[in-house]
DNA sequence: TGCATATATCTGTTTTGGCGAATATACTAC
DNA sequence: GTAGTATATTCGCCAAAACAGATATATGCA
């Protein structure tokens, strides 16, 4: 028997309500371009202190758009996999227009270095 | 002599505020589909008082992400035709998000109930 | 000129949402 | 168990922004 999994999906207005805060923005622009990243690699790239970029996290995790996975201490956000194609069409377009300029361009040169050759990330 | 033009352009953190309000959103989508509209077409498609409209428009003709252009009584507004590409495709990725659910679609369908076959606009 | 229509703006109020600071929780190592 | 680190949450405050309603402005026409 199939078990229906009635997940609500995000609508526009909540996700575009998600977009406009400028942190919360930064975060999904870092995460278009890497894969994964720890709180702590956020902070520290944004230069925000720990509660502030948890408590943006945790807006794009209740609305599905990011997903978390702990390994040991760290918690890992991600985009949501389950994301509609809609929202990950709607964030390869804003990224369009954010690498070329500050804060985004700077935000992505400190994380790069916080990641290893191989991809894995270094911790602070 | 060339006259340099310095518009500042709008930055990904100011767009996404501007469509971070569901009036805006529903106004923008409208946009997407039909090429222009006047205040009295929106007001009566969104079900809105005609001074929140105003306000709303407002915001996104500051903005630069909407051109308002005066006939006579009316004055239609359409997507700014000098908007970056990036906010275009931003546009363009939301909409296939939008027209499949409320009030997006229910709107559109009262607009085109207002579009002549020519493209022409009858105001109420 | 005066009136009607369409649209814009102002004003005061309320709601929303971000913030800092403090605290709580979860995990690891000892 | 305790200590230390990473992350999350709660609380009270403040500012931004949306709202309704009233009013102002612009245009067309008689």
């Amino acid at each position: 028997m199939m078990t229906s999994q009635i997940t609500s999906q995000i609508t526009p207005e909540e996700f575009t309500k998600a977009l406009s805060d400028p942190t919360r923005l930064r975060v999904l622009m870092l995460l278009i371009e890497v894969d994964e990243l720890c709180v702590c690699q956020l902070t520290e790239a944004l230069d925000m202190v720990q509660p502030k970029i948890s408590r943006h996290l945790a807006v794009l995790r209740e609305k599905k758009i990011l997903l978390d996975n702990r390994k040991g201490l760290w918690i890992f956000y991600r985009l949501h996999p389950e994301m509609p194609t809609w929202c990950h069409k709607t964030l390869l377009a804003l990224s369009s227009g954010c690498f070329d300029n500050e804060p985004y361009k700077a935000d992505l040169a400190k994380i790069k270095k916080t990641l290893l050759p191989d991809g894995a990330s270094v911790c602070i």
